[in-house]
DNA sequence: GTGAAAGCGCTAACAA
DNA sequence: TTGTTAGCGCTTTCAC
């Protein structure tokens, strides 16, 4: 491998020149700065990163840290992220966390130990004790859908109340006025916010709300097919809203079980994306455009370690992306 | 941050003692080891890795390309390679290539330009093209699933042939002995193994091969889709086995939305591991550890990046894994 | 068992 | 516009 050194000696300047040209820097006369490329690419030089870096202090890579790559909501944000990166001469990193608060601790320490230029965390760890963890890392921040109370770090977000008020929206579109609702706990803020949005749905088409149409799920695929039973079988309900993915998909497998036929038997909605497996499942689903989301992030974390300083953002994208397959 | 100078300094040693002890070299008495260790805890020093891999030439993080992270295959066996990793001072650092050959070139010079200390490629370039991309890469290189005529490299990969015998075999136990087969191209080699496991499978049992049901698909779910109606329709097969997973669950998908109840009406199996989502949608399915093939693949690169020399592996790992939900 | 010194490849003052 | 110089934080001979 070529270095800085064997470049000058070979044209007889000193590698400051080399340098500043390598860095684009306009302080070289312009037959200089050819001559200098013309050996750089004769030699197939490349700037050794790391040299570099122990000056710059900082490694040009990013960490993302995501719960899970095998969920789509992270893997497609990512897709976001990565496109924006690409070519800036800084690599993402990715990092599933499996969920585990002290994995992704663990990751943060790591990420600051490698002096990485910056990092993306969309983690489960709470507000409070991540702020804890992250006091002594000094790279810029930018967090996705994790609220602080404060203004502190870059915020991305989605707006869950817009997702639910327009999942709803499309059940009664397709003409149902029995709803029901399979809700997260209250303890969720964002699965309070969907339910509110299914709410103000219903009473914005004249619908009054029957608290015996909702019940809480824990989130997960058998949670949604137990309930799907029940409604199905004992109340008759033809149309139900999930507050996420895998509480739908529970419904459509309970259906597919049980001789129940989507789109002809019931209909399904959903508050959040899907994997693009299920863009054609019969599910109705409603959410933001996850890999803008990510492009956002990057954006704003490209320019924090370039140095830009302006307030923090707290940024909120609309549910965007609305699919009713009886529409399709 | 605390910097080996300034240990040496506070304790009056030389900083290559702090260094010894830092690394763990034997020839450094007891005494000063635990002077400098105690130090070390209290300034909570970490050492620089930049600086480090300046003379080590090469950064502790190695390269997984996948084609796309929201396909379980490569996050599964993802999972495998980090969990290998993750304590060793070596952090995996993964690429999307979409299945683009061009960015995955583009990542593997990119890997090389940052020295990373081992890469692991699950690409989709052709072997030969693969080869010219990498001549001029010198770390280590561990290969999942892409053969080469030569054994140049340390390859890992899964058992396809009994895969597919073993999914075959699983609708014979279920009672069918008439069994459309949903293959991918003659030109892949895998697919073509996949369905000498399923003629073998069919052989064994004392069962006719019947050309007429085996229907050559093009791997995606609109293909498994569109067979299962001509299938199930005008042929009355009531069991399927799928080369791959999406043709697998178009068919299921079919049955969804077309009032035919899985596992009721008709049974359909697949060669390959599924995603979790997949576990109980009625399928069955057969394939290698996923995390295995990762952890190996690991493994084995660790120990080239130690030096190891011996001859290079060709590992295949069998279809461990059989799902049947009769059985279960 | 320990220290001194050289140097990895680059950038960034400061001079000229 | 260019060169000189001094490091960045660490490892690694080679002495002692």
């Amino acid at each position: 491998m070529a270095t800085l050194n064997e470049i000058a000696n070979i044209l007889g300047i000193s590698k400051s020149t080399v340098s500043r040209v390598i860095n684009n820097d306009p302080n070289v006369k312009y037959a200089t700065r050819e001559r200098v490329w013309k050996v750089i690419r004769e030699l197939n030089y490349k700037p050794n990163i790391i040299a570099r870096s122990m000056i710059t202090g900082s490694l040009p890579l990013v960490l993302v840290i995501v719960g899970d790559m095998q969920n789509h909501y992270f893997s497609k944000t990512f897709i976001g992220i990565e496109k924006v990166l690409m070519g800036t001469g800084y690599m993402p990193v990715v990092y599933n966390s499996m969920y585990d608060v002290a994995k992704e601790k663990e990751l943060i320490q790591m990420a600051r130990d490698y002096q990485f230029a910056g990092m993306i965390p969309m983690t489960g760890v709470a507000s409070q004790e991540l702020k804890e963890c992250i006091q002594d890392v000094k790279c810029p921040l930018v967090f996705i859908n994790r609220k602080f109370d404060d203004l502190e770090f870059d915020e991305i977000g989605s707006d869950d109340f817009d997702a639910s008020y327009k999942a709803t929206s499309e059940l009664i579109d397709n003409g149902h006025r029995r709803i029901a609702y399979l809700s997260g706990s209250k303890k969720s803020s964002i699965a309070e916010t969907r339910f509110r949005g299914f709410c103000k749905a219903l009473e914005d088409n004249g619908i009054a709300l029957d608290e015996n149409l909702v019940f809480k799920g824990s989130l997960d695929m058998t949670s949604g097919y137990e309930l799907a039973g029940k409604i199905f079988n004992e109340l008759g309900i033809k149309a139900i809203c999930s507050n996420n993915f895998l509480m739908a998909l529970g419904v459509l497998r309970y259906g597919a079980r049980n001789g129940r036929t989507v789109l002809k038997d019931f209909e399904i909605a959903c508050c959040e994306m899907v994997p693009d497996l299920y863009f054609d499942s019969g599910m109705i689903f409603v959410g933001a455009d996850l890999e803008a989301i990510g492009e956002k992030a990057g954006k704003i974390l490209l320019k924090r370690i370039a140095g830009a300083n302006d307030p923090k953002h707290r940024i909120c994208f609309s549910a965007s992306k609305v699919f009713n397959p009886l529409k399709a």
